[in-house]
DNA sequence: CCGATGACCATTT
DNA sequence: AAAATGGCCATCG
């Protein structure tokens, strides 16, 4: 495990408190961290995610609802899949209904 | 060691 | 209103 992700495992930790059936943003998690303008750093972390099989990445997508990652996964496709059998619809790569599966890291103050 | 790049987002031109 | 650019942290060559 990369001991130089700081903000990295921070992300993990947000990622994987995830609801099933939920989403979240880059953008969120940034924010939540502190760090509003890193959102790039989000999704770089994300994709480094991939090769640990311990945070659920197909639950992140961009401010748009649009899963931008999906060229990532393996395959593309299984990620959209995997959100729809979560409950979520997706449609052209792009989630559906996107305000009310939206899940707010925030919730994790309490 | 330095430069370039990346699952993004918000602001400015 | 659309297009261009800056900013952030970490990894790769």
């Amino acid at each position: 495990m990369p001991a130089s992700g700081d903000f990295f495992e921070q992300v993990y930790a947000v990622v994987r408190q995830i609801p099933e059936g939920k989403v979240t943003s880059y953008g969120a998690i940034a924010r939540f961290l502190g760090s509003a303008r890193s959102s790039r750093i989000v999704g770089y972390a994300m994709k480094a995610s991939l090769a640990m099989n311990e945070v659920p990445a197909h639950r992140v997508v961009n401010r748009n609802g649009l899963l931008t990652g999906r060229h990532h996964f393996s395959p593309p496709e299984g990620m959209q899949r995997a959100l729809e059998r979560e409950g979520i619809a997706v449609s052209d790569h792009q989630v559906q209904d996107f305000e009310s599966v939206f899940w707010n890291p925030e919730v994790l103050l309490a």
